[in-house]
DNA sequence: CTCATTTCTGAAAACGATTTCTGAAACGCG
DNA sequence: CGCGTTTCAGAAATCGTTTTCAGAAATGAG
């Protein structure tokens, strides 16, 4: 039925054990060579897989878990992390766990299925914690949420750093009572929550803050609640761009105007956080790095197994916009 | 080193087969199956996936080619196609081609070697050309680009009818000199081109449109230019998101308010066309529908390998906004 | 009670490649 | 010219499962 690597043999006039090494670069004769590549043109061969991963023990895959793809932050790392394993003849394999523990450990059992020889993963709050117990079987890269113990190479972004930057940034700019909208789920909304709290602290303001589930619904609901009681915020910081859209939304639906009434910054420079009058201030994450980087590490690790962790931390940069003009 | 097969049937003390069978719902009595699963608990075995497919000849794999997962209607259908799959009890294998032929065809042939049980391929024009010639090795659904031929199954808008739906919209917003800017990579943009040039006829206008590589930078000089001419439209429909934000920016950049100096509407209905002002008019396509509907398909035709092949026409829902106002 | 039939289990083959092992030829060196 | 070394090719083992085949035990019918 479908050709192997015998009937290519037989085409050639070689046996299969030269055919493989004729097509893995091993040492053939020029002569040998060019006459399995004519055969495999014949007749259009092409390895199967699944053999050749049973018997070299190795899957050249990686697994990429992600949080939830319909954040343009994690389809952005994916291409980089997509582009980088290709380019090493990896194949990746891909998928999205919303967020969910539940999910999170079925794709992990799946990957060990696999036997891929690397993970990359942005893994939630819940499943960090157990992270720490377990260790995972294969090398793996965490990113955008660090493992706290040390216990994993990741890289991430200066959450802290750059939420204060955010901050500092609203109180040059006259504003003082300033709120923050944090996810609950990924130590990244707790790790920018413990950088706001630390900016406004720094500079004698009080800290007024929710925590949140990360989906649309809950943020508005949240935000409707907030925005309609008299002590609400001049200003407000939120931790992801599902939050920032949702606190746009928010502030028409209660007719906040931006940034007259309401101060605005978050996180992720998206074409339409331009597009939005007055233009949304917000942290710029260098999502390429952060997936280029990442294979990087996993790489190295996979060269050198018992190379000790690291955690490499990048800087966002401030975009400012009309979101947080000077307060008049 | 690894705990496999074998280990299992020792711990449990029956053969290797006993377990396979216990593990897939074989005939196999109770007090056996009892103990297998508890040895499999005890050694936490888990299957080989590659030895499973090499033997067993099924990959239980589906393949999701898309051509941009940075645009949210692919990550949208994804996610259905995703969900699909794994309730399945499938797996998927997630490829992004950037609308390049170059890839496809690389990722066509690895898929091949994955030997997939079936495709879901949303292919560019070129791609979808030489598909005519060369049938593909395994069942696939073509999604959001129908071959033209019938020689796949697909599940694609109703691309030329939502244009024409939007042209008509303006006509009676009073609108006349409507141009349009549609992607030239997919027949997606021609069918939605068609669509456009049918309707501007009917209603007895001249039409008066350009084609354009599916990039920002591309989108953006051509209407940059477009838009210094003294003969540009009153009106603008674009065929995908990329080109809608594009030409924001570029209405702004030549200062022409919307609606006032410029309508504007294209396709897909994201967040942020509702934030930026004045709203933007859209097609909003069913996304999920078309991820379910094409993985609905494909399993029925592995089901069923003959039936004949059948083409999935859903249609768009027109979302109205301020960006097409009645014209002053 | 006997014989055919069913039900369950284990031994062994098979899946399609890679890799090890073995040997033949070619080569280099004294 | 003889002998060790290298180079290349093929035969056969191997990877970890599933599946086929065959046989033993249990069941049921006459």
């Amino acid at each position: 039925m479908t050709v192997g690597i015998k009937d290519v043999a037989k085409a050639a006039g070689v046996s299969p054990a030269t055919v493989s090494r004729a097509l893995s670069g091993g040492p053939v004769s020029e002569e040998l060579r060019a006459q399995v590549e004519a055969a495999v043109k014949a007749t259009g061969y092409r390895p199967n897989l699944a053999a050749r991963r049973l018997r070299s023990q190795q899957s050249g895959t990686i697994g990429l878990v992600v949080a939830d793809l319909r954040n343009p932050f994690f389809t952005a790392v994916s291409r980089a992390v997509e582009d980088s394993a290709y380019r090493a003849g990896m194949r990746v394999i891909l998928c999205n766990t919303d967020e969910d523990p539940a999910r999170e450990a079925l794709y992990l059992q799946l990957m060990q299925e696999e036997r891929i020889t690397g993970l990359i993963f942005a893994p939630t709050r819940s499943t960090l914690d157990q992270l720490g117990r377990r260790r995972l079987e294969f090398p793996t890269v965490l990113i955008d949420r660090a493992s706290p113990a040390g216990l994993y190479d990741c890289v991430v972004l200066d959450n802290a750093a750059a939420m204060a930057e955010l901050v500092r940034h609203l109180i040059s700019r006259g504003y003082r009572r300033i709120g923050g909208l944090f996810g609950n789920a990924s130590v990244t909304g707790l790790e920018r929550r413990d950088g706001y709290v630390a900016a406004m602290q720094a500079a004698g303001l009080v800290a007024d803050f929710r925590l949140c589930a990360p989906s649309a619904d809950a943020a508005r609901s949240a935000l409707a609640d907030w925005f309609s009681n008299p002590a609400r915020p001049e200003a407000l910081v939120v931790s992801n761009s599902l939050f920032l859209s949702a606190a746009v939304r928010a502030a028409r639906a209660a007719n906040l105007a931006i940034p007259k009434d309401l101060a605005l910054a978050g996180f992720d420079n998206e074409v339409w956080t331009e597009l939005v009058e007055p233009g949304l201030t917000v942290i710029e994450q260098p999502v390429e790095d952060i997936g280029r980087q990442a294979m990087a590490l996993l790489f190295e690790r996979l060269q050198t197994p018992n190379l000790p962790v690291r955690k490499l931390v990048l800087s966002g940069r401030c975009v400012e916009r009309g979101s947080t003009a000077a307060r008049a």
